[in-house]
DNA sequence: CGGCGCAATGTAATCGATTACATCACCCTT
DNA sequence: AAGGGTGATGTAATCGATTACATTGCGCCG
């Protein structure tokens, strides 16, 4: 019925000043026993809620935070972005998503327009102007970049190479084929360099064929080692939708997984564990991430606790499922 | 550096008064080219961002619209809040997404408390009286709830239904088992009467095994039916997930799919095109919900369109792939 | 040449909540 | 009994942008 009830209404109700019932809602301790109960008889009346605008541009805080991620539709991201809305959530704050891949103009105001306070960011390809200029605290999450020089978290990548590389020279491989990622993405690069380092220092051939994450590219990524003419009898692939084509496309050429090659795969996405057959892969604890990248965000900005620069790492580890095998 | 320009500053940077500077930026017509010049200079040289919390308040708009989703992390969702972030963000219009799952007064302060002017309902659970308690524009998408009384959107879940007995009756099977989703879901409820009229009508023998949309679901309904006197050769599910759930069963049970039985999911998950048999389901173009229901909802916020109440759906389609086969 | 109309700009009220400061009542101490 | 403290409440300034209304200056018409 009433179309909006505002702070001076429920005041009126309750015979009170507007002051005393900011206060009655906002601080309960302050106000007398007797009037807390008249505003909040009032307030129920008057089904009175506040105006977050009027709160924010007053507060000049907008108790919101912004989660920015290219290709929203990417589902590596959806298990991430529950968990930080999970973590926002109980703290009162609302989540705000948005397409990284949006014009420089729209994200540079996404930092100045005062509707979010602070920034988790999921993407390590935006121009370090704009991200730099952004006057609000900001974390960036599983990618990063270090000319934003902003604190980051996410799992060891080279670590988690490292642990693909072991588990595949523990079952006898003696070469190994990486397919590595996007050659301008941080976590190819740094995977890449991972897998390179570990395969040097276990004494195992290492050879890597280029691909972008995708099961395109894992696919033919498959057709490109089927013809290779000594095969490593191992394959180590930069993501997991790169391992399921390359699988796929195996078993499209009559190749069995793993008993003529194992292949470990990287994120342990929802489907992994489902695939036929499961994939051995390195698992990247995505709710873990999303809820520690809330957690200081949130802190950093209702405690006033300074965000940790640098980068934090979070050890991965290695899902040993169906599509690795002893070397034959 | 500036730590915060207000539209003040620019103005005196300008030499003219605020309201010229917001006229400047909000209806550059009204403004002399010379002023114009000289704003669009200051606003550069100050690095202006205009408050959205002033304006917000002043406008009485958030120019924000909101999605509840009950569970963000099923990917079922990501790709329809990306749609909807796309058409969105196209209307200059933010976007925030909470939980649907959350209490009741939290659910309640989200559509009063100013922060967004629609909101797009991906729950068919929450209680009535919170929902039509809002006084926004609302938009249903892909769950419903009639005791809701606002304008729905989404596939036709019975034809949907029908389309999967029409496909198996097609290929000879006389006796299709469904398993079901949970009883109190409209969906559930929807696509099982829609698969007990089709079965009627085209004269095969319909059976029902209760199911929650859930992989384990699906592989307990693959127990239930091996056990079965005379099992039926094919078998739609309520979901993907539970049809991936009742191959994979079928396949530690030494039953192969297609030929020993004939499976048809629901949703078309993005995985469905890669599970090996590579999955015949219902496809629901997820995007294209996405788009319409933003379309719908942003029309109704910036030009006024009333929203259309009663059901819109939007037919549904049958991807025929590899875990379907004519009955032996 | 006086006045009307129009275009450009300025002045100040407004949106709704928060909060610094002022006020008041009452009790306690000396 | 005067003075000082304490706790509860009221008054009014404030956050920053928008916009109704007022003002100014100029051209044009009769």
């Amino acid at each position: 019925m009433a179309p909006k009830t505002r702070i001076a209404d429920v005041a009126a109700a309750a015979g009170v000043s507007t002051a005393t019932v900011s206060r009655a809602l906002s601080a309960p301790g302050v106000v007398g026993p007797e009037t807390l109960k008249k505003v909040m008889a009032a307030v129920e009346a008057t089904g009175y809620r506040v105006n977050a605008a009027a709160r924010d541009l007053r507060r000049q805080r907008a108790r919101s935070i912004l989660v920015l991620a290219p290709n929203l539709a990417n589902t590596f991201f959806s298990r991430i972005i529950a968990a930080i809305q999970e973590v926002a959530g109980q703290a009162g704050l609302a989540v705000q998503i948005s397409d990284s891949r949006a014009g420089p103009e729209v994200l540079q105001s996404l930092g100045h327009d005062g509707r979010a306070d602070g920034i988790i960011l999921l993407d390590g390809a935006l121009p370090p102007e704009v991200v730099r200029g952004w006057r609000l605290p900001v974390v960036q999450l599983c990618e990063w970049n270090d000319a934003y020089a902003l604190p980051a978290l996410g799992i060891d990548n080279a670590a988690a190479a490292g642990l693909a590389v072991t588990h595949l020279a523990d079952l006898g491989h003696g070469a190994i084929l990486h397919v590595a990622g996007p050659p301008e993405n941080v976590l190819s690069r740094t995977r890449e360099a991972g897998f390179l380092a570990a395969a040097r220092a276990r004494g195992v051939a290492a050879r890597v064929l280029p691909g972008d994450f995708t099961m395109a590219s894992g696919a033919q990524a498959a057709r490109d080692w089927q013809a290779m003419a000594d095969r490593p009898s191992a394959v180590f692939t930069a993501s997991d939708e790169c391992a399921f084509g390359f699988i796929s496309e195996c078993a499209r050429m009559g190749i069995a997984v793993p008993s003529e090659v194992s292949v470990v795969g990287f994120d342990d996405v929802e489907f992994a564990g489902h695939f036929i057959p499961p994939l051995t892969t390195i698992h990247q604890p995505r709710a873990k991430l999303g809820r520690a990248a809330a957690e200081r965000l949130v802190a950093a900005l209702e405690e006033g606790v300074p965000l940790k620069s640098g980068h934090e790492t979070i050890a991965p580890h290695l899902v040993v499922r169906g599509t690795t095998a002893a070397a034959g």
